[in-house]
DNA sequence: GTAGTACTTTATAATGATTCTAAAAAGGTG
DNA sequence: CACCTTTTTAGAATCATTATAAAGTACTAC
C-alpha cells in the first residue's frame, strides 16, 4: 500500500483506520476542504468498515501535526481543514459558506514589514471574503 | 452620554446594559482583542451591575452586525473580536496564543488577481502566524 | 512465532462555547 | 399613564471537540 511508508516515516503506525483515512483524504485527483463532520460522512460512503469519530479526530490532528493537512483560519463553529498543503490562500464566499482556493500566484507577493523580537514567521495566510 | 446617539442612529435602543458595554469596549485609549469570556471578565471588573452572559453575546453580535466590532478570522475554540475596525491585519503568536495588530502599512499592498464571477471582495484579511 | 510493551482504537462521558427559550423588565410613543 | 415592542435574563439545550479508560493492534526482541 502506498501510504504505509508515508505513515511509518513520520512515526505513525500504519493502522487499518489510518490507511483508510489516507485513501479518503489523499487518493483523489483534486485537493479539498473539509470539516470533521464532512470527513465522517465521506468515510461512511467510501469505506465499508466503521471508523469511530474519536479516531477521525485523532487521525486528523495527527496528520495536521505531521504537515499532511492544514487548518484554514476562518471563524466558523467548525474547524476547516485543507488537503492542499501548498502555500496558498482562500476566498470565503459568505453567502454560500464555501471556501475556494487562491493560489499564491493569484495574490501579489506579500511582504511583512513589521518584525517581532525573537519570533519568526511560520505562515502568512490571506482570507478574502466575498459577497454578491 | 456619548454612546446614546451612536446606538439610536443604528436602530439599537440605548439600554443601560448596552451603554455600559460601550464604555468597556470603546472608552479606552487603545483598541483591543477579546473573546466573549474576556469581555465578561472585563465587565465584572469595571461595571458594578451584573450583565448576563446572554446579553453580552447578544450585544457583541449586534455591534458586530452594525460594524462597531470585527471578528478576527483565526482557528480557535473561541471567537476573537477586535474593537479596531480599521482595515488591518494580525500576527498570531502561536506560543503565547496572543494577537498583535499589523497595520496596513506594515504589510505590502495586496493585489488579488483572481476574480470570481458575480462576487465582489468584501475584505482581505492576513493572518501571520509566529513561532519562536 | 511468542511475549512483552507501547501505541491505537473505541464507546461513552465530560467539557465548554454558543444559542435557544419564554417569562419578566425596560424603552419608546402617543 | 397605557400600550406595544424590544431587550434582558436565568437556565436549558445544542453541538463540536476532548478526555477517559478498557480492549485491541502493531512492533521489537528473542
Amino acid at each position: 500500500m502506498k501510504y504505509i511508508e508515508k505513515l511509518r516515516n513520520s512515526g505513525l503506525r500504519p493502522t487499518k483506520q489510518r490507511l483508510q483515512i489516507c485513501e479518503v483524504l489523499f487518493n483523489s485527483e483534486k485537493t479539498f476542504h473539509f470539516t470533521i463532520n464532512d470527513l465522517d460522512q465521506k468515510i461512511k460512503k467510501q469505506i465499508s468498515d466503521k471508523i469511530s469519530l474519536a479516531t477521525i479526530y485523532n487521525t486528523v490532528h495527527a496528520f495536521e501535526k505531521k504537515g499532511y493537512l492544514k487548518q484554514i483560519p476562518i471563524n466558523s463553529n467548525q474547524i476547516y481543514f485543507d488537503t492542499n498543503i501548498s502555500d496558498h490562500h482562500h476566498f470565503y464566499d459568505l453567502k454560500e459558506e464555501k471556501l475556494i482556493d487562491l493560489e499564491n500566484a493569484d495574490v501579489g507577493p506579500i511582504n511583512i514589514l513589521k518584525k517581532i523580537n525573537g519570533k519568526k514567521i511560520k505562515s502568512v495566510e490571506v482570507l478574502v471574503k466575498l459577497e454578491d
